[in-house]
DNA sequence: ACAAATACCTGTAAGC
DNA sequence: TGCTTACAGGTATTTG
């Protein structure tokens, strides 16, 4: 499932392969990635060239040279994978971006929950300006993860009755976490994930704001996670290796690796949580 | 304002 | 073996 560390580092890779190419056609076979519009649309990037590559939690945004913004979102099965023209198309291919030179980018996603589509650049805003204020489909999204903040951490969470994973996957609290991060970061914070988000104290607050940020720097060093399903996979169809430094997701009954006791999993509605009951209070 | 539940979707795995 | 069911979970929307 790409989260933060996973769409940072395909934002890196398109980047770097793409930035200074132009576009020449988008392509759209599949009706659900693109929902938000028509795929008609898309005429509009054409002939424009890639200036940069952002990203503001899960969310990739393609900036081209009249200022437009190709945002995609990944969901839980989206890859974005390179190719060169008449390459085999694989199954679930819902969209094929063509630049200039002969490569593409694929948009492949089983489960269709990921998207593209052409952002509302807000009329004035500045390239300079941070993604959320300036496209209006990413207003609602808080800071960035991976630059958690103690002293805004302290203020959202303060009063709040829910557990503390379930604020930390909420995209308006912070942008970019989901399941598995979520759970990293509670066990490398000391945290347990159901502890009420306003029963932090601040030392919690500034320990949880901490690890945030080096969790999932180092995922990003790891290039993210990909697990057993295969989901995730870069833009050259690498695996990422920060799966291997996991020290609670996915590891149910397996020890501790900090002090042996088993990894057990916590439940509430729709929820769960790998966490240790040895290191996690 | 907040919290919880639900719909969306398909590949995989478990159970009978 | 073949069928049914449960599960995975990010986001938007609805309900309480």
């Amino acid at each position: 499932m790409p989260e933060l560390p996973e769409v940072e580092t395909v934002r890196r890779d398109v980047s770097r392969l793409f930035v200074g190419r132009k576009l020449q056609r988008l392509v759209v076979t599949g009706r659900r990635t693109v929902r938000r519009h028509a795929p008609e649309l898309f005429v509009r990037i054409e002939r424009q060239e890639l200036t940069n590559v952002g990203r503001h939690g899960k969310y990739l945004c393609l900036e081209w040279s009249d200022g437009q913004v190709l945002v995609a979102h990944l969901g839980m099965s989206g890859q974005l994978l390179v190719a060169t023209a008449g390459d085999p198309t694989v199954a679930h291919t819902h969209a094929v971006i063509s630049f200039d030179g002969g490569r593409e980018l694929r948009f492949v996603d089983p489960r269709t929950f990921g998207e593209l589509f052409l952002a509302d650049v807000r009329a004035g805003s500045r390239r300079d300006e941070a993604l959320p204020e300036r496209l209006a489909e990413l207003g609602h999204l808080g800071p960035d993860a991976a630059g958690a903040e103690p002293a805004y951490l302290e203020v959202v969470l303060a009063g709040r009755r829910a557990p503390l994973k379930s604020l930390l996957v909420d995209q308006r609290v912070l942008a970019g976490i989901g399941n598995i991060y979520a759970d990293e970061i509670c066990s490398e914070a000391g945290l347990r994930p159901d502890r009420a988000g306003g029963s932090l104290g601040h030392d919690e607050v500034v320990s949880l704001a901490q690890s945030a940020r080096s969790v999932l720097a180092a995922a990003i060093a790891a290039r993210g996670s990909t697990l057993g399903d295969q989901q995730y996979r870069d833009l050259l169809g690498n695996a990422g290796r920060y799966q291997l430094q996991h020290k609670v997701y996915g590891r149910l009954a397996m020890p501790c690796v900090s002090c042996g006791r088993s990894i057990e999993r916590l439940r509430w509605g729709a929820r769960s949580a790998f966490w240790c009951p040895g290191c996690q209070r």
